[in-house]
RNA sequence: UGAGUAAGACAGACGAUCACGGCUCAAUUUGAGGUGAGGAAAGUCCGAGCACCACAGGGCAGGGUGCCGGGUAACACCCGGUGAAGGCGACUUCAAGGAAAGUGCAACAGAGAGAUACCGCCCGGUUUCGGGUAAGGAUGGAAAGGCGAGGUAAGAGCUCACCAACGGCAUGGCGACUUGUCCGUUCUGUAAACCCCACUCGGUGCAAGAUUGAAAUGAGAGCAUUCAAUAGUGGCCCGCUACGCUCUUUAUAAUCGCUUGAACGAUCCGGCAACGGCUCGUCUAGAUAGAUGAUCGUCCUUUGACAGAACUCGGCUUACGGCUUGCUCACCGU
RNA sequence: GUGGAUAUAGUUCAGUUGGCUAGAAUGCCAGAUUGUGGCUCUGGAGGUCGUGGGUUCAAGUCCCACUAUCCACC
């Protein structure tokens, strides 16, 4: 996953999360709001309540892995952040991308193929 | 065989495909090569390096350490001893200086908590009392060193034997201390109460700090052209330095610092050991929302414990998986 | 990264210089009052003082280590 499409600034966090409407699954929530870029940035929050260094990293890492195959498909010009829950640490890696697709879907952020 | 005790090393291994952070080479957005977490990276409890502020200065206040000798850059750490405590033992643990420098505290109980006489005992007197005494009783965590004998009106280290503690002297040891002498003395506990003594500590932390830029030549406030005020500067005072400076608010990017180091490995030498020295060899993460995942195959013993570097080292503490070896005790067999 | 605070009854808090049986309010339970409920009155229960060690005759209080929660600064 290229670096440019990430989200990292504190400031971009709070906008897109005052601003920014919510989905939610047993895995995730996803948050959404609409930048200034035309490109797409793409955040993950990993709280505390997930576990220690270890785990919140891994976490990240799965993600991360789980979001790359889906990034070009994902229409630009907004903002969005993953939340993760507890249980995306013992999940199979294929519900991670199952679930993220549908929220992306619901939220209106994939472009059809074709 | 079981229980215990001390020490040590390891932290799944190998291979395939697609991905991730540095680096090098080609090339110009891709490819190739090689490399990439720990014994605790953790907690942030100590000690240092490094940077800035005086070259880190003086005094008061405050903090830390506290048997002895050694190791170390330094330490509250480590090693070897001494003493005390625990354990049948191997062995382990100890904030282990000073209570005859001073002050405070010792609830309740008890007559009395470094000061006494309630019940007693003895002598005189004979309702009441005066004097002597601390053996016995009772209270308490602790009651004028313990126990026995002599002694006495009754008693008492008043005297003696044995023991204990403290001081002196001698002996061995660099020293803590040990052993002896019987010369002198009999002084409660608490210093993780204040305190005394010895040694020691300047402050802030890599968001330190340095360089190059950008942006308003922004806004508000303070002091003032000199003794000063203000800032560096931290709990206070002194001293030193700077001078159109300081504070608040708005806005704020990149590079360096950033990994070769009190480093690691091996032979030999010195030392009981911690550790030190000579020579040779090795290069071993450096990110900046922050790098190890997914899908399999084979093997051991299952889904493989605890857990992820953020300037760097030395310790301590806490979390945790199985394994090996020495030693001790108990039981059984020969 | 640095510094600080808190933990006591179900809940919110006291507990002074270590000392007698750890208190208060509220909530809970029982009884009285009422035709019934509330209010009110009376009585009662409820505590591993965050955890583990140590100092002391004695620890909620003093010391050390750990755990959890919260706050501040850059």
């Amino acid at each position: 996953m290229d670096r440019s499409y990430s989200l990292k600034r504190h400031k971009e966090f709070r906008y897109t999360y005052a601003r920014g409407r919510s989905h939610s699954m047993p895995l995730f929530t996803l948050v959404y709001a609409k930048s200034r870029n035309d490109s797409v940035r793409i955040g993950f929050s990993v709280s505390k309540r997930i576990g220690n260094a270890v785990q919140r990293n891994r976490a990240k890492r799965r993600m991360r892995a789980a979001l790359t195959p889906m990034v070009p498909r994902i229409s630009g010009g907004f903002n969005v952040i993953f939340v993760a829950k507890p249980d995306v640490l013992e999940a199979p890696f294929e519900d991670l991308g199952k679930q993220m697709e549908t929220l992306l879907r619901r939220a209106g952020l994939m472009r059809d193929e074709a």
